[in-house]
DNA sequence: CCGTCAGATTGACTTTTATCAATCGATTTG
DNA sequence: CAAATCGATTGATAAAAGTCAATCTGACGG
């Protein structure tokens, strides 16, 4: 693996801590690939024999049942994936798929959980990653059954905003009809929530949106830090 | 505390690796309290002093916002609860009350905190547990966003039943409100759906459920391992 | 034993969401 | 450039789920 993306992975936290010593180690074993977009490259169900750290692109956590699918999440440079399924040396529950162009390291399963039980510096980044993960998840299960799918929008459309700075004006960093399977809803459907948005001050032009009365949208929205998360 | 609640204690998967001193020391700390039904334990928002066990009775986890409410999971014994809020030091994420009569162990936060430090069993217990909590709540956000409540309630049916050790009539362990917001409907939604499942030879009096017909409910509902998870 | 009460059920109705089909628009491709 | 394509949008309709009000039922206390 060349020299600066290595450190760019130690620099997460999940390995900012650990003795050099196992760092070394964990980066001997991995592979560093590309891939072209729309590659499946992890179908739930099997095995988990890689920790996944995706360096640069962006990768889809996405899963089906009976003919149906939903995308569960994106992953974003750099971070890790899978990490659960790696430790419990269990059956991934969710596929994924890259969604660009993607540098992904593979790291074995088996590797992590070694270094895993031989560096506690390493056991306690994994246990606050864990946790992260779990709290983000269950936050995700508040916003689905606690609101409608307007308030889903609205409450993301001021994630995103803050996440930009807090402009009027930004992007959405996906394509529609995969936001609206995140939010958990069809696109049918998104477009007429932003339509339905349009009386708070929501204008929409293809991805670039702005908000036009900041305080409408947040009176309607009522984001909240517990599900919403602006702090842990 | 009492001795042979102490050692149920340490029979758990958490507990059960670690150093008998640095166990000793996290009991000492723990203080044991019995609670009636329809206590509010925990509110979610504040910041997490304690990991709770809970060694009797039963608690439900929920959560609120604006106006509405939704119950997360029950807890039933032994088994402890919040234990990301914990380890993050952040603020609980739900709030818990005591659905009956409880009698539940409450460990300071920092002396769990401490040993997790000290006791490298301890830590790999933690990160255990978590991987089995996040990937717990993975399958319930496939569960609400893949199917219709009428396919979740026959899917929580054979889970129940198998909970139950596969026979064709058995109890349901929740009042049906609760049984209702666990699964994200109303309770007008569920009497539907049990009705909407009399087609598939499922009959209820009461809380008492009978599964006429084995195979046909089964061919509705679909059951999958990675959502339904009979093994991990 | 009766009245009370809370949870469950039912019916009527509304709202929300999904589905299906058609169209639009932008981009790609031959 | 023109055709093809894919995603987004719109409209019409259907299905799913929620709301409100009334009734039923069973457990409990007086």
């Amino acid at each position: 693996m060349p020299d600066p993306e290595s450190r760019d992975i130690r620099k997460l936290d999940l390995f900012s801590q650990m003795a050099d010593e196992h760092f070394t180690s964990l980066m001997r074993g991995a592979y560093v690939q590309n891939f072209p977009a729309q590659v499946e490259l992890i179908t739930e169900g099997e095995p988990s024999d890689f920790l996944h750290i995706l360096i640069s692109g962006s990768v889809d956590l996405f899963s089906s049942w009976n003919g149906r699918d939903t995308s569960m999440a994106t992953v974003r440079p750099i971070s890790t994936f899978i990490l659960a399924a790696t430790i419990k040396d269990a059956p991934y529950l969710m596929s994924a798929r890259t969604l660009e162009k993607s540098r992904i390291a593979l790291i074995p399963s088996q590797d992590v959980r070694a270094i895993f039980d031989a560096d506690s510096n390493f056991a306690r980044a994994i246990v606050m990653e864990l946790a992260q993960c779990y709290r983000s998840v269950i936050k995700a299960q508040k916003d689905l059954k606690l609101r409608t799918s307007l308030e889903r929008l609205a409450n993301y459309l001021l994630r995103q905003q803050r996440h930009a700075g807090g402009v009027a004006v930004f992007e959405l960093d996906f394509e529609k009809r995969r936001l609206a399977s995140v939010l958990g809803m069809t696109p049918e459907n998104l477009s007429r929530a932003f339509k339905g948005l349009q009386p708070y001050g929501v204008t929409v032009n293809g991805t670039r949106i702005t908000i036009g009365n900041q305080a409408d949208l947040e009176h309607f929205a009522k984001p909240n830090p517990l599900i919403d998360g602006f702090t842990s």
